[in-house]
DNA sequence: GCCGATTTGTCCGTATGTATC
DNA sequence: CGATACATACGGACAAATCGG
């Protein structure tokens, strides 16, 4: 699939930020010299630099230019960022992950379900528990689960290696949005059962609603962090329009 | 200042459809009947949806239209959003707010503080402590380092109201990007000290770095909230241009 | 203080591609 | 296949902010 301009110029751009070619603090050229540079309209240029605004790699200044404030930060511990699998941020954090599933059932959706997830009553779900190991050591405690309609033949064979690969790959099904909640929760019993656990009394948790392409609600997860290994990034710009 | 136009119809779509005129599931009208609706361009309406999107409010589907995916959360604890001030937060979760200054003195930015907040060393700062209170009790412990260059005039009297107002409304300087990163830490002797602890032995804590309309680092902040009143959210957007 | 060059911000109209039905 | 709807891209116009002379 060839990608759209604005996604290359995107990133070249970041790469080059990454790198260092343009510096923390410097300015970008100016959109007509990308524009002269990369032959596209300046429209393209602007979507590019608008999505590294967003992230928190630039910021544009009105008559001046568009500076860089990306800084590379030092990864101590299991960062989550954007929309990833486990997988996926562990091999962004260098880190080597194993998953041991330990309750994979069909059960349906009753009032208290309903209420906690968002699925509608009588909605047919998998149930499944993981374990997340890094490096060795159990330290994440996964929830999920999937609207059973949406993730045919789910077996936990898959949720033992990667239930995003198969809805990406072989179902062909997209991900789209995910809204999370972040929240510090008291230990449960299936954490001191399940996770290597030091003396903290509390758990960073990450509860999430994951829309497909059709706009359907099709997996709700709660994840379970040891405090020490947990880190959430997230870049916010301040809206314009608060007209005093 | 007159608003924008695009700024105009992402406000108006977002109260139609937190008013549920445009329903949880739902198609908005199509970008051409849009068009029509606001007597503009289709680029104006689109720019506005994508915001939308950005937010969590809806979703685009080619081919198809673009569904409504918000939902209303019910608020149960101290929600955290976008960059707003904790008197804008406190009036968002309803709660009755106030502060009380612990600690305002200047240093000067040595090895160790640069490390930690990224001023670089030799920077003249302002350390503030303040505590909290919601409904009146301590709940949440800021620790806020200031460039004093960039917050001229700052005094103990500012900060017990509230420094972004007077950052925004009197120096007239503009917030535009903040760079967070949630932990959860053990507890201090400050938190001790200062809060209103339950048997926690642990808190959330929100580090934030702040750039203000130069592009200039200006502001660390360190929020640390009891586990049982805070909240995060958050909406991701599945990246285009992961080719396979 | 004014003017002009530069740079980003907003908006429009149009054309073409692609996905869905 | 055609109609509809969103996605990408172009080029142009004007406004607003900044900076140097």
């Amino acid at each position: 699939m060839p990608k759209a301009i604005f996604q290359t110029i995107y990133q070249d751009l970041k790469i080059k930020i990454e790198e260092q070619q343009y510096p923390f603090q410097q300015l970008l050229p100016s959109e007509n010299a990308l524009v002269e540079h990369y032959h596209c309209s300046r429209n393209t240029i602007r979507r590019a630099i608008s999505m590294l605004a967003e992230e928190g790699y630039v910021q544009s200044m009105h008559g001046i230019g568009v500076r860089v404030i990306y800084q590379p930060v030092r990864q101590t511990s299991f960062t989550i960022g954007g929309i990833e699998s486990f997988q996926e941020s562990a091999c962004r954090n260098g880190l080597t992950a194993s998953t041991r599933v330990v309750q994979f059932t069909e059960l349906v959706s009753d009032e208290h379900i309903a209420e906690k997830t968002g699925f509608p009553i009588g909605s047919e779900l998998y149930y499944i528990q993981r374990v997340r190991y890094l490096n060795g050591k159990a330290l994440i405690f996964d929830i999920n689960m999937f609207l059973k309609a949406c993730v045919p033949g789910l077996t936990p064979e898959i949720a033992a290696h990667s239930i995003y690969d198969y809805i990406e790959n072989t179902l062909g099904m997209t991900i789209v949005t995910s809204k999370r909640i972040m929240t510090v929760e008291r230990i449960t019993q299936a954490d001191e059962k399940y996770l290597d656990l030091n003396d903290f009394n509390c758990m960073a948790v990450v509860s999430g609603h994951t829309y497909n392409a059709d706009g359907l609600m099709f997996e709700y997860t709660q994840s379970r962090h040891r405090p020490d290994f947990f880190c959430f990034q997230d870049t916010a710009t301040r809206k314009q329009g608060y007209p005093k």
